[in-house]
DNA sequence: AGATATTTGTTCGTATGTATT
DNA sequence: TAATACATACGAACAAATATC
């Protein structure tokens, strides 16, 4: 009952893996990626049950559910108990990316001055974008995570709001690239910058209108403009603080 | 014989992983990695045995190693048999994470024309940053690997020697953000971008000497603008002879 | 070089949990 | 409620790798 074309005991991607060093679970799962693409296997797809998987791959049970925990990790699959379940392909989504990628820099640990760099080369493109894409209604929306910035009496709650408004800008774009990695760089000053002092923010100088007003006018040199501003006064109050990087793992959030 | 204070049982990373619904195993990951936290681990250090972990963890030996399997997915560790082995901390490298966050745009498939506007937004930067940082050393090595930009005759060459120059310039970076965010560019550009025709590229305009000139003189915007110039052509060409972002993984390299 | 001890890696039988019918 | 189909967890035995003497 095998399906006419299972993942094989000899893929050229598992004896390339193994050939790499990589450990039999890690060469199985490279193994089922491999599969993916051929079979073109979209979200919602099923993976061969973990007893076709052990005849069809050769390994133990406890080596392929190693395999699939993997593949899990990677974000590529979930699975579920019970009749009809089984290992799902799911579109891997962004909070796991960066979950993921923030473990490369919990090692190579970017400096404050990084981060605003990366941010100051990165949010002005995504303004700009965004002042060509957005429809009214989506900008409409942005206007009021925007209102609480200004409003919100407490500085820790201002923090929250800046952050949710960073990446309520980021999750605007329709590149998937420039989302990903604003967002990122978002929850990264968000959720892993810590200031000895208050950090006097920036939206007292009416940045947010600002940039509303020209995403309203569609004028992409403006939003940039506004974002630039906001950017430089705040890379002055946060280094002005003293605020630096913590050594911590960024924070799984809730899924599903 | 445990260690004065081995993860627990009851962490609260645990707790808050089971209530998030994440399995077992993935939860004990979590606990551990808060441990790699508390417990200030550095690459090289050691995790507590298999044997260790079953009994203060509380869980069977196959679900320790589906833990233990999941940060080694992250890259977080690897392990060694033998007397003295174990699971040791690695610092997560950058290929590595490269593969994990590709799995992501391997669903939010990028438009040629995305890579190329980040692309656009990150190299100037880059750049300018090298021209200020580089010491004369690095620069030299550079000119070396932008050699076969030029003199290649076979365009598959070609093509290889600009992926690696490109690179090259990302490995330069003293922001890790902005190492990481080029280099992975790079390669998806490099290995995720078919052309159905033969692309010209943009060598022959001499732009890798105007840009190593401007290294060596430490100008930083001679330096932006002679990527900006090759980025522009480059694009064009792309573009022009139907470039297309194909659906597949980043391929995995060799390690250690 | 070879024997031995240590530690991870793999397998399998069994039992349990969970969702569907 | 009961039966079924599936993943999940456990434990014991054995295999393979590697450091040490």
């Amino acid at each position: 009952m095998t399906s006419p074309s299972a993942p094989s005991r000899r893929s050229p991607a598992r004896r390339r893996a193994v050939a790499r060093g990589l450990s039999r679970p890690q060469a199985i799962a490279e193994t089922l990626k491999d599969w993916i693409v051929e079979q073109d296997l979209a979200p919602g797809d099923r993976l061969p049950q973990e007893a076709q998987l052990i005849t069809v791959l050769g390994a133990s049970k406890g080596t392929v559910r190693e395999a699939l925990r993997v593949l899990e990790t990677q974000g590529l699959i979930r699975t579920r108990t019970g009749p009809g379940g089984g290992a799902f392909i799911t579109p891997v989504d962004g909070d796991h990316a960066a979950l993921l990628l923030a473990n490369l820099f919990f090692f190579e640990r970017p400096e404050l001055a990084d981060l605003l760099q990366m941010r100051r080369a990165l949010m002005p493109a995504l303004a700009a974008a965004l002042a060509q894409t957005l429809e009214p209604a989506d900008i409409e929306a942005l206007a009021g995570t925007a209102a609480p910035l200004a409003n919100s009496k407490d500085p820790e709650a201002r923090r929250a709001a800046a952050l949710a408004f960073d990446e309520a800008l980021a999750a605007g774009a329709t590149n998937p690239l420039l989302r990903f990695a604003c967002g990122f760089l978002a929850r990264m000053l968000g959720e892993l910058v810590d200031a000895p002092a208050a950090v006097p923010d920036a939206a007292g100088t009416g940045w947010p209108e600002a940039l509303i007003a020209a995403l309203r006018a569609r004028d992409a040199e403006g939003a940039a403009a506004a974002i630039e501003d906001r950017l430089d006064r705040e890379a002055a109050a946060l280094t002005a603080a003293g605020a630096v990087v913590a050594r911590r793992f960024l924070a799984a959030r809730a899924s599903r």
